[in-house]
DNA sequence: GTCTATAACGAGATAGAC
DNA sequence: GTCTATCTCGTTATAGAC
């Protein structure tokens, strides 16, 4: 009975799990720790997820599911480059909360987790290059967006490129790190201003912030 | 006494314990797993380094001056594109092996790294990016390379996107991530042919792969 | 659903013989 | 320098009362 009550107690455990691991990682972090944060027996919580498994599990499946979501909504906003500039904008939220991408960390983790987590993490990873995939090749197509080559392969370049400004932002205690690199990311696939003549030197410049016309 | 056996059994430990670090991360690797490895007993380790925070220094100082040592051996090529094609087959040569990057590894633990350990991170990267500007501004001058702003930002850019490569390879399964990336980044920093004239559209192409002409 | 109590194990670390 | 033996603690997990 009380699924709402049970509903609720599980996505504690959840939030608190999801932040652990961020922060922590999935070997670091122990029932313990959250049985602690919620102020819940670590018996209570087995009752919840059987294993560390489960939980692990139901952490990756929760936020991939959330992540898609995000991605849904941003598809709302018609410009490509609004979309990109939103899309930038979930990762620098992350660091703005000094956390790690989930399933950055758990790539991280990867050797060490139990195989449906691994699978989670990877569809993680392909759906979220497709997605943006699929932004980048409607954005050029419309004229948006300028770039060359395989919109997969800019994709892939693109989360590349953030999870690593996450990372290494943590690494080297240098937040400002990511904003420096999502700012060349977006200049160098923004549409360059059409009423701007091709000057000799006009050639490429990954640098300045975007908007502007 | 016996100098020099001492030292082998240090670097030896060090070799294994790099090598579980790259692969599990700081908190999955234990003094068991490097006594099973090495055929020698859990408390002879601890002879050697006493207590685990000393290992993960020393296996951070190691691994920085290693890398800084193959940076050095790298500006023997006089060209700044070849010193670039090296350095990216540094980040190729690691995923070939099937690990992560030490210190990008370390970058997702570094919330449960004992101090020391966080320093010599955060050294890491800061030399790094360090050493990858000063090779893009000599390149620039020099009129091998082109890009435009500052060669630290670029510099950033190139380790964050390198990091993210090999952590994305990891999660989602698939080694090409990193070429694709690779690839990419070498191509939108060489040098554009200087015989092609400036046509309306040769404004950027961060895509294209280098050389030709 | 939550609790107390406890089992079973592995971790980092120490003492002291050889 | 390496060993055996042991300690202490934290971890995942279970049993069973409330």
């Amino acid at each position: 009975m009380s699924p709402r009550l049970d509903r609720d107690t599980v996505d504690r455990i959840l939030d608190v799990a999801e932040h652990l691991v961020q922060v922590r990682g999935y070997n670091a972090f122990s029932y313990a720790d959250v049985s602690a944060a919620l102020g819940i027996r670590k018996a209570s919580l087995h009752h919840h997820f059987a294993t560390k498994a489960d939980l692990g599990a139901a952490l990756v499946e929760r936020y991939r599911r959330s992540f898609l979501a995000a991605l849904a909504a941003i598809e709302e906003a018609p410009a490509a480059g609004e979309r990109l500039g939103r899309y930038v904008g979930l990762y620098r939220s992350v660091l703005r909360r000094q956390r790690m991408c989930m399933c950055g960390m758990l790539a991280a983790d990867i050797a060490t987790l139990p195989a449906p987590m691994r699978r989670g993490v990877a569809r993680f990873f392909t759906e979220n290059e497709a997605w943006l995939a699929r932004v980048l090749a409607a954005g050029r197509s419309r004229g948006e967006l300028h770039f060359a080559g395989a919109p997969a392969a800019i994709a892939a370049f693109l989360v590349s490129a953030l999870e690593g400004a996450l990372l290494v932002s943590r690494g080297s205690g240098e937040p400002a790190h990511l904003d420096a690199v999502a700012s060349l990311l977006l200049a160098s696939i923004a549409r360059r201003p059409p009423g701007r003549a091709v000057s000799p030197r006009s050639g490429r410049r990954p640098l300045r912030p975007r908007h502007r016309r």
